[in-house]
DNA sequence: TTCTTTGCAAAAGGTTTGCAGATGA
DNA sequence: TCATCTGCAAACCTTTTGCAAAGAA
């Protein structure tokens, strides 16, 4: 079971690590296939998967829906335009400096999302997408 | 486009107001069934979904998948455990009492989900499902 | 009666898997 | 060489939709 590098693999690190914040793996397939034509969507979640497992790339789920960034960019706070429904990476996560739970409860993760307007969008009412 | 009111409904309604965390469909459906036996999943969802509009019942993602609860519960914290799966409510959102945003940026909404161990794995170790 | 709702089954997304051929080491 | 990886297509799962029959008002 040892691990090959690809072409198909670079290419969904090198998009990954150009992308401004998670992106869907549907996007991640389409910047991709700009360096690797014909690069399939199985492809895609594979690589997003293994990457996964080995800690490299982090899951964001967004209102359900899961999408993907280099976990070397640390725990922050993610927001998504409900306009323009583009993500984006915000500072600190409010609740990592200090969570309290009840007595028993042990926390090994959380996620933070806030969902609402974005810089661009605030500027353009009505333009935005959705 | 009346809306009516039926056992069907009223027992959806009555799963949510019993549960102790927010359920998914299908566990709202496995419970409504005694209740309402041969009720179909289609009409939970649409239930649900008719709740969710009226502002009665709000869904809640947890790790990409979406689970109901009644919004009269008001705004809390979620916590899931990583060895039964079980979802809690625990007191008041850590975020709520101020959330400070890059300017330019407005929430409308946000989301906290804590992922651990609960108070019943942590003094059976090993018991849990999943 | 009349229009909404239901259950069933099919359709629709997004994600995963099986497989034969391509490819990295 | 040969085990891993890829692309394709089919399989899966959850959620949604179409439709005829059942049911609320």
């Amino acid at each position: 079971m040892a691990v090959r590098k690809t072409k198909q693999k670079s290419a969904v690190r090198d998009v990954l690590a150009g992308a401004v914040g998670p992106l869907l793996p549907s996007e991640v397939l389409d910047v991709a296939r700009a360096e690797v034509p014909g690069m399939g969507i199985a492809t895609v979640y594979r690589a997003l998967a293994e990457m996964v497992d080995s800690g490299a790339v982090r899951v964001v789920y967004i209102g359900g829906i899961a999408r993907y960034e280099e976990s070397s960019r640390g725990h922050h706070l993610h927001f998504i335009c409900n306009r323009c429904n583009r993500t984006f990476c915000l500072g600190c996560c409010p609740i990592s400096r200090g969570l309290e739970l009840p007595p028993g409860f042990s926390a090994s993760d959380h996620e933070v999302t806030v969902v609402g307007c974005c810089p661009g969008c605030s500027q353009s009412p009505g333009l935005g997408g959705h």
